[in-house]
DNA sequence: GCGACAG
DNA sequence: ATCTTGTCGC
């Protein structure tokens, strides 16, 4: 799929926040324009020194969950992890692994947030403007925000107020296992989101497309970052 | 100044 | 995120 390249990446914290505050001006949110047959998970994974990061995007049918696409890539970051800065430092890997794949899903879910985010613009929501995507951030820790107690019952939701606006949904995936923080990216709603995250868990607190892509991104760091070819 | 802080 | 073994609870 196509990926549009609206800034440059090796910025400096001040700079990238600027960015930010450009962009999530780009960002809106409206109810999706056709049913989801496909969704994809992506997932970022980084080698513990050298500064190599590995990126894997899985692409699965919906409902029925079946994988029909995968991409893999690898990249060096030199970008530092900040909190509020992370799609800095993970989508320019992300980008190259979902210029593999040969179509663009309906929907992709993102580790991280959405517009659950200080400037409301989380990695998903970046990931979505530069791909033109319906996305969503699927967090499995909370970035900002506040909320009420939350029933210990799986499908469980409240919402995550920050500065007094909704900024997204706390989702409890699992009985009595810590909930995920679910935020619309771009291009879809929060109600949207969270029926699609809750429609993708099939036993395990994280929605299967991430949860899949975790699992392929790591295995892939270890194999020490060798694209697999026949 | 003191905490909080996606991955 | 990464480095690591077993262990307690649903």
């Amino acid at each position: 799929m196509k990926i549009r390249r609206l800034h440059p990446w090796n910025l400096s914290c001040k700079d990238a926040i600027a960015v930010q505050r450009r962009l999530c001006g780009q960002v809106w949110q409206a109810p999706l324009k056709k049913p989801v047959r496909t969704i994809a998970g992506a997932d970022v994974s980084y080698a513990k020194e050298g500064g190599k990061v590995y990126a894997a995007v899985l692409v699965f049918s919906f409902p029925d969950l079946v994988l029909t696409d995968e991409a893999l890539a690898a990249d060096t970051v030199e970008f530092p992890y900040v909190p509020g800065l992370l799609s800095f430092r993970e989508a320019p890997v992300l980008a190259k692994a979902l210029r593999k794949i040969p179509r663009k899903p309906d929907v992709i879910i993102f580790d991280g947030q959405g517009t659950a985010h200080p400037r409301g613009m989380g990695l998903a929501c970046h990931m979505g403007l530069i791909t033109e995507c319906p996305s969503i951030g699927c967090a499995k820790t909370r970035l900002v925000g506040i909320h009420p107690r939350l029933p210990e019952t799986r499908g469980s939701t409240v919402l995550l107020t920050d500065q007094g606006r909704v900024v997204g949904g706390v989702v409890r995936t699992r009985d009595h296992v810590k909930p995920v923080f679910v935020s619309p990216g771009h291009a879809i709603t929060l109600e949207e989101s969270i029926r699609l995250v809750l429609g993708c868990c099939k036993g395990y607190k994280l929605p299967e497309p991430t949860r899949q892509a975790h699992i392929a991104v790591n295995r892939f760091r270890l194999e020490g970052g060798r694209l697999a070819h026949c």
